[in-house]
Parts: C-alpha cells; structure tokens; sequence
DNA sequence: GTAGTCATGTAAGAGGTTACATGATTAG
DNA sequence: CTAATCATGTAACCTCTTACATGACTAC
C-alpha cells in the first residue's frame, strides 16, 4: 500500500500499540526501502500525480521474522505510575482529577480494545482477511489466537486499571472528607519548562 | 545529594518507573540547575577533588507540584504488545519463548516491587524516612499511601500478565502438539538492523 | 600498588514529536 | 469554485542510549 493508506489504516491496527503520525511514517518507508527491506513500485495519480506503492521484499520478510522471534527487551518506564508516586505533592483535588482521568481513559481505551478484539475473533478486521487470504488455512487459528490475546491482555489491565483508581478515589474522597480545611499544597496554573 | 548520590539511589526508588542512566543524570542536573529549579553547593572531596551538592530551589519545589498535578499524557505504546500480535510471523518455538520470557520478567518484577510496597507500607525505606522528617505527621499517611498505591497497581499487573502469559503458553503447546511438522516459519538467527 | 568506589563529564547517533510546507484530485 | 481527500515530504528540536573518557580517594 501507500504510506497515507498505511496512516490511515494506523489507528485501528498496529497504532493501538505503536502509535505514529505521518512525519515518522514516510521518511521510514523510504529508509526501509534503502535497506531493500521494501519495494515502492510508482503509480500515476490522476494525470500529473505520482504515489509510491509498496511492498515487502523477501529480505524485508525476513527481517520481520527476526524480529517476531526476537527476545523483548522489557523497559517498565511508566510516566503515569512514576507521578503517582508523588501525588502527594498536589492538592487532594488534583489527585482526584489524576485518578478520574486515569479512568476515563481506560474506560475509553476498554471499549476501542473490545471491539478489536471481536473484529479479529469474528474474523471481520479487513486487514486480517487480507493477511489470512494469502496464508495457508492451518495458520489461520494461529494468527487470529496472537492478535487478539494482545487485545484481550490490554482488556484485562484496564479492568484492573480502573479498580486501582476508583481505589485511589476511595483515599483521596478520605482525605477530602478528613481536613475540610485546604492541604498546603495548592495548584498552580502557571506552566513552566518541563523536565526529564 | 550529589549526581552520583541520585545514580545509586535511582534504581531502587525513582528508576523503578523511569531508568534513566548517568549520562542522563548529570547533564540533566546541570540544566535544571540553569533553569533555576535546583541549586549546586559546590564541596571539596579530600584535597583536590570537588562535587555538587545539589538541592531543590523554591522554583524548583513549585515546579515539582505543577508536574504532580498537571494530567497525564497517556500514550499506550507497548512494544511487548505489539510483537505478540506478529507472533504468528515466528516459530512456535520461539513463541514459546516469548511467554516464558513474559513470565520470568514479570515474576521477577513481582518480587521486587512487592519488596519496595512492604518497605514503604513499613516505612523503613530511608529515602521515605527522609522525606516524612521534613514533612508534617498530617501529610505522613498520603505521602505513604500514594507511593505504595502505584507498587500495589504494578504487582497486581504483575500477576495478570503472568495469567496472560500462561494462557499463551498453553496455547503454544496445543500448537506444539497438533503439528509434530515444523511449521513454515523457521527461526532465523542472522541480525539485521532493526526498524521502528 | 591495585582494585573498588566516588565523582563527573562528552560525543555520536537513533528515534520521536511538532510544526511547517506543498500540491493534485474528486465530489458537490 | 470550493472543500475534502489523496499524497508526500522537510526542519527544528528534544530525549534517550551507548560508548568513550578522566581522575581522585580508600581499603587492602
């Protein structure tokens, strides 16, 4: 396909868990194409157009076999966790906000997950049934079994995400409910530079 | 504490959500420094050495209660993930090794931030220690709790992927069984270079 | 004297984000 | 004719990793 047909197949594919915008996208392709691990055949669009449509070389399918079998390297950085741990340096109610947000989004993210899910179990995921269509029916179960266990997992750490936070909402309510009177931290609204 | 102080405390408090090496560290020290959020008093060490002592400036403190109450920029990349859902492009055997791995990691990971949740639950952590001396009692069970919360979450988490990966391993074995035949996929073992 | 610890940096490069920038084609 | 979509890039900047580099102090 053509690196805007991969954008825009992005967000409900491999962006779910490798999100990427178009200025990372298309000098890549072109960086996976010096390294023969694509071939771009170029197409007229319309009278004067050009588009670039790619493929994958053997050498390039090769390489993603390397890396399916590849060992992870785990990192566990964790932005959001990391500033739970010091919570206690904003106010009770910007604890709560912290909590409710983390909620929300994975409340939102549950049901983006879900429906993945049962598009790739019902076999319905277009990009599946163009994978499956080229591969031989005794991997079928394989294919669909691995990518949606990966949703299935996201499933259940948002469940468990939001138990965690609605515990977390649990104290904060405590805290509120303890000292009527404002802790000393309070929130500011200036924004300064950010720091690692 | 000096840059070097910070480095060995790093990978048994802050570093458990965000490693982060020396050559990190020390240029970041010098540029919060410059930016007014700490404050360097420079020491002798024995006759000729010297080092920085470092400390949080008012800016710095304020600076450190924007970014806790400021919200969370969630953005759900996970290579883990991600690989699972290529796994079909392995070996079942090297499949097998990624639930393994996924376990061994999480197994030990369990280990120890249950260890960080009971010396923080217990307040024998000495960087806590320190901190609850310089805070009033009131503050104490927050500062305690908030920190802990965020281990509990990561070993609930710990425990669920352990599940997951169990049901992977499964999984694999049935594929294992059913086709005594080595399946297509065969594990390469050349490097190439890697690819986002 | 020598190994381990204390102490602090730099350089090159990879990877990623935000913003800027352009232009053709198609549907109404 | 005008808005939406198709299509592709570049530039500046920030962050992080890996490797290189130095040297003093302390305990044996």
């Amino acid at each position: 396909m053509t690196g805007y047909d991969l954008i825009s197949y992005f967000d409900t594919s491999a962006g779910f868990f490798w999100p990427a915008g178009q200025a990372q996208i298309y000098p890549e392709l072109r960086r996976m194409e010096k390294d023969g691990l694509l071939e771009a055949r170029v197409a007229p669009r319309g009278q004067h157009g050009e588009k670039r449509i790619y493929s994958m070389t053997p050498a390039g399918e090769s390489e993603l076999r390397r890396w399916a079998s590849e060992q992870n390297a785990y990192l566990d950085r964790d932005a959001v966790r990391l500033k739970c741990t010091h919570l206690d340096n904003a106010s009770p109610e910007a604890a709560r906000e912290y909590f409710e947000a983390h909620i929300a989004h994975y409340a939102l993210r549950m049901k983006q997950w879900e429906e993945r899910a049962e598009n790739l179990r019902s076999r319905r995921a277009p990009l599946l049934r163009a994978r499956l269509k080229v591969r031989p029916a005794r991997e079928h179960e394989a294919i669909v079994e691995f990518k949606a266990m990966a949703f299935e997992a996201q499933i259940a750490r948002a469940k468990l995400e939001i138990k965690w936070a609605q515990r977390g909402l649990a104290f904060v309510d405590r805290l509120l409910r303890e000292n009527g009177t404002p802790k000393p931290a309070r929130r500011p609204k200036a924004k300064a530079k950010a720091h690692a």
